[in-house]
DNA sequence: CTGTTAGCGCGTTCAC
DNA sequence: GTGAACGCGCTAACAG
């Protein structure tokens, strides 16, 4: 197994010259001369030379390997975020290595370990539902790891993030609720430790509040995200004296969760419960009933920001770790 | 930035111990005194020590990493799949880089080689639907690296492939409808240089030929998975002169694609034209109307039997490549 | 313009 | 039981 790699001594032996001429001359510097540059680059072709990594990387200190963690792959939010990953990170000459947490805090743990011992020259990362404590994302950065959030930001840590303007889009999604006649909405909103949950609920109470609606406590539940919860909370929505006639929704799949519990019930989505979510996933076109409207997170858009960001910090030739940086991207209201 | 990392050497020092003792403490050489061994082990704790990948690389030539190549990480089938390759691979101790071809032959070649060029030791693909030419993966297998195929293997290669027994899967999936007194079947098909089309078609046409029904050439067509083609194809189907009363496509994406045209069209799917998929994603719970039936791929599975199989290619301690191996999986059709 | 050499972090003889 | 020294493949500082 595993058979002999070509390295630049055989290189040299080849051509009778020293390793570091070869070294030099695949490097293009200027100072070998054209002719035995040629021959190197010929013989080098000839023998499928491919540079060791690892020697290179015991030489610079870097892998050019970036790490990416996020809750769950099948969900097409960050399926589509890893291709704006991806095609950045390739571009620039890095692997991508990828891990899921699956919502689970020790599973995020390891992961950001695995990640440590391996040496990846930064870390892309959505925390998983569960995470509260933050304090393995924090070694990984005092040991001098970039460390990129995304979408899933913790909330009170000062941190290099890359999100978008939930609260704004929340707004416009109740805004646009309010415009069709509908007067009594609530919010299946995600887990409360996350900011992209806060923003959600500011979003949607300052509209509330602008357009002089009503609102209680029991409009507004938290979920953990689960297929179990969301029907579980939207139950309780649904036993409410004054029950809501629409629902905002953390994102797409919670509103199809939901939009389940109404049809059991034999209440019509969208016809007797309107359904406005966020993310707006390409899933949806299948649907022959999805949200009236799905607040659109470029979800590929925000991969590619956040790779670009964590390069510019890797590629950061200062010694010191840059001050942190927050993008925050636009959103889009897209009636179905 | 890259803060400096602990060493071996560093503990050495602390401990006014050569490096050697260090090395072989850590691995808990019974060479080394106990007092020493613990000595070592704390201080290594303490510092937060962990062993430089590179370096054993350098020494073993091993990377403890994989590489995965797969055409879309957005459909759910490869998405699952990971999650199976992912699980056995990080318990047995490996990193997992993935890469998506997008179903594109260059940036399937891209990948191999960059999967090359940082030296992984081994790798799990399923190839683009461009693809018809092998020799990227070819020259990978001859340059010592193992390599497993799954699911979308080619035909008319010696390789180790892990697939489904498709061709049961499809012979299930038109009894089925038979069972339902359907006579006129169509297949709407995958790529024709996938062995998992020619499975279907052979399965398909098997159950035609047992049950005494009629098919025709029209009535078999192939599609290159994009929504485009199999939209085009399906017009096609519907445009004959004795049109098809239920249709089996490669995977449910085509049948929903498939059933989109029917309603186009006023036809109404699953009454008018039955519809049978293979692949039973999870996303089809979400469907007011999904298929009928679904023959179910087990992809979580697949994922970990293809690592599986190359992990035991990989730590396979014989200087020669063991012969190819074939994993047949079972399948099942599932009634929606 | 090119060769020599040291060293990146680690495992591994070979000495003692 | 422990240490010194070499080498994995490569780059870079230092010679010439």
């Amino acid at each position: 197994m595993q058979r002999h790699q070509v390295t630049i001594k055989e290189i040299a032996q080849e051509l009778g010259i020293s390793i570091s001429t070869v070294s030099r001359a695949l490097q293009n510097n200027p100072r070998i001369g054209l002719r035995t540059r040629e021959q190197v680059w010929k013989v080098a072709k000839q023998l499928h030379y491919v540079p060791n990594p690892a020697a290179i990387f015991l030489k610079k200190n870097r892998t050019f390997t970036i790490g990416v963690l996020l809750p769950h792959l099948q969900e097409e939010f960050f399926s589509m975020a890893i291709s704006g990953i991806e095609d950045v990170a390739l571009q620039k000459g890095y692997n991508v290595v990828i891990s899921q947490s699956r919502d689970k805090f020790e599973r995020e743990e390891n992961a950001i370990k695995s990640f440590r011992n391996s040496r990846v020259d930064g870390v892309i990362a959505s925390v998983a539902t569960e995470t509260t404590n933050y304090s393995h994302f924090k070694e990984l950065e005092n040991l001098g790891t970039p460390l990129v959030f995304f979408d899933r930001v913790p909330r009170n840590l000062e941190a290099n993030k890359v999100r978008c303007s939930i609260t704004e889009g929340a707004f416009e999604a109740v805004e646009f609720l309010i415009n069709r006649g509908i007067t009594k909405i609530a919010l299946l909103n995600g887990p409360s430790n996350f900011e992209v949950s806060d923003e959600r609920l500011n979003g949607y109470l300052m509209a509330i509040k602008k357009f002089k609606l009503q609102t209680s406590p029991s409009y507004i539940k938290s979920t953990d995200l689960s297929k179990e919860d969301s029907i579980c909370k939207m139950e309780e929505l649904l036993a409410l004296k004054v029950p809501p006639e629409a629902i905002l929704t953390f994102n797409d799949y919670l509103a199809l969760y939901a939009m389940q519990v109404c049809k059991q019930k034999g209440i019509v989505p969208n016809k007797d419960i309107s359904f406005v979510s966020f993310a707006n996933l390409p899933m949806t076109i299948y649907l022959d009933n999805p949200p009236l409207a799905s607040v659109e997170q470029f979800a590929y858009n925000m991969g590619v920001k956040a790779t670009e960001l964590l390069m510019s910090i890797i590629e950061n030739p200062s010694e010191e770790m840059p001050p942190h940086q927050e993008i925050i991207l636009g959103t889009k209201l897209i009636i179905h």
